[in-house]
DNA sequence: GCCCTTCTTTAGAATTATTCCAATTACGAC
DNA sequence: GTCGTAATTGGAATAATTCTAAAGAAGGGC
């Protein structure tokens, strides 16, 4: 079985699971996360699916992207002001945003390091999810 | 010296220092960051301080903020596609944003955690700014 | 297979937060 | 005082996203 293939039954299995229906429109929008994982914005998005599926819309792939998220198929990120992006890795990890090329990196975390971050909790902060999110610059040279 | 001349101080300090002018907008504006330090949006900040300064506009609040946000006065806050929201603890540190009532709670975090947690980015990476937010319900009692 | 209900998609209008702009207004230096 | 720059203002403009109403599939029961 290809990889798609498994993560096209990932995707059925979670739709089904929330009592939603799959669609070409979820599943091309889900391909198009998996295939560049460079936190595309939905515009990106939309542009990247056009190609395959020349009719959708642009509410449609926010649409998607909301569906994708609530199915925890899909995390969405948000750097200051600018647009929301998506990642198809649910892995908890953290991001790096590097301000002259814009692009953003995952930065995998070690269990043990979210575990001591959540213990500076006070008594009766309970966190479902935590963000956390670096900015700077990388050496020009990669 | 009360504690509001010395922070006035600071802030005309500040402001000498990045060659701006100190106006009464901006510190009535920053005042009111002081003054109730519940992470105000700029439309917030804008209904505080029309009573002290009627004549000011959303534009002038939008870029007090920004000038205080650049002085290192202020930090400004994102909570996914929220407005933004300004925070005058210049103090590294986290923030809850509790889901239940949408308020936010500064999180002290200790240097030795900082460190840690910048440790993990790999060779290369140099974070600027490092930006942490935990998102949960509290319990109502509080 | 057909009908009914529900879920989806679609295009375009509407909304929200923010920035831009051009025209005053206010300082500070000389 | 005058001049040049900085700051403020109101309103228009923009960007990202959400809403809305209508049309289009898709299953389930018969």
């Amino acid at each position: 079985m290809s990889t798609h293939a498994i993560h096209s039954d990932a995707l059925a299995q979670k739709l089904a699971d929330s009592g939603l229906r799959n669609t070409p429109q979820r599943e091309v929008v889900y391909d198009a996360l998996l295939k560049k994982r460079d936190h595309p914005t939905a515009d990106e998005v939309f542009a990247r699916v056009k190609p395959q599926l020349p009719g959708i819309s642009l509410a449609t792939v926010y649409n998607c992207l909301e569906t994708l998220t609530q199915c925890d198929l899909v995390r969405a990120v948000n750097f200051e002001r600018g647009p929301t992006r998506y990642c198809p890795n649910l892995h908890q990890h953290a991001h790096f945003h590097d301000e002259t090329t814009g692009a953003t990196h995952d930065i995998e975390l070690p269990a043990a390091l979210i575990a001591k971050i959540k213990s500076v909790l006070p008594p009766g902060y309970k966190a479902d999810a935590l963000e956390i999110t670096f900015r700077g610059k990388l050496p020009a040279s990669r």
